[in-house]
DNA sequence: CAACTCGTACGATAGACATCGTAGTACGGG
DNA sequence: CCCGTACTACGATGTCTATCGTACGAGTTG
């Protein structure tokens, strides 16, 4: 199946090159409550996981909407396999970027759920 | 008679509470260039400076609208000063929230003036 | 090929936000 | 007591954003 291609898949997505992620749009792409669950549980993953394992309350539009901003903020690395989207945390260039900044992120959030009663 | 009040200023600004501040909204405040400006300067001074002590590309309007974010979100903490509105980072409740955040944000901030050429 | 799944594109919409200008309020000093 | 300084409040505006619905495109599989 797929052969042993790497995914020969044609369909690219524009990902910013790693000097051209900006720290206020990693900012901005965290402050949303839904694009944060999404990179709390990519980031638990370790690994990647395709757009409709999450399971956000709204519309697969919205979804597509939110991916592509975490997308374009740097956060998150998109690739095609098959018919499926696999997202992945880009760890390897935010933290070259902003060293502990993901983490601080994160543990802030792990944080919050727990002191709001996570669920 | 506020005796030994500190400043004994009737104006009283509505801040939340330590327990009430929310990640999404402190991420969300930090994301805007201005305010990520402001911060930072608070955070080099250490101290409390003046609404009026940045000179910001706005009119006083909008500087007037961002520090309100700031405060709102929980970022700062804005006292009166007889004319003057004092503004102070609060460095205690956001690290006890969310220890590292605001040091890492700051970090990558300097990290990306750095780079980008710092004027 | 046809059907099905996964996700996109596009258009619409309501709400949020950054920005401004003007008018106004609070304080302190001459 | 009047004025200047510092900041606010309000209204307007253009842009961005989150959301939806529907129609479509790419792959996989029967």
């Amino acid at each position: 199946m797929t052969t042993a291609a790497p995914t020969g898949s044609s369909r690219d997505l524009p990902h910013p090159h790693r000097g051209e992620i900006r720290l206020e749009a990693v900012l901005h792409a965290l402050s949303d409550p839904l694009r944060l669950q999404v990179v709390r549980e990519l980031a638990a993953d370790g690994g990647e996981l395709s757009c409709s394992h999450f399971d956000l309350p709204v519309t697969k539009s919205t979804t597509t909407h939110h991916f592509r901003v975490l997308r374009e903020a740097g956060v998150i690395r998109q690739i095609y396999r098959g018919t499926a989207k696999m997202n992945g945390l880009r760890r390897d260039d935010l933290d070259d970027l902003f060293p502990g900044l993901l983490d601080s992120v994160l543990a802030a959030a792990a944080r919050q759920a727990a002191r709001l009663g996570n669920r």
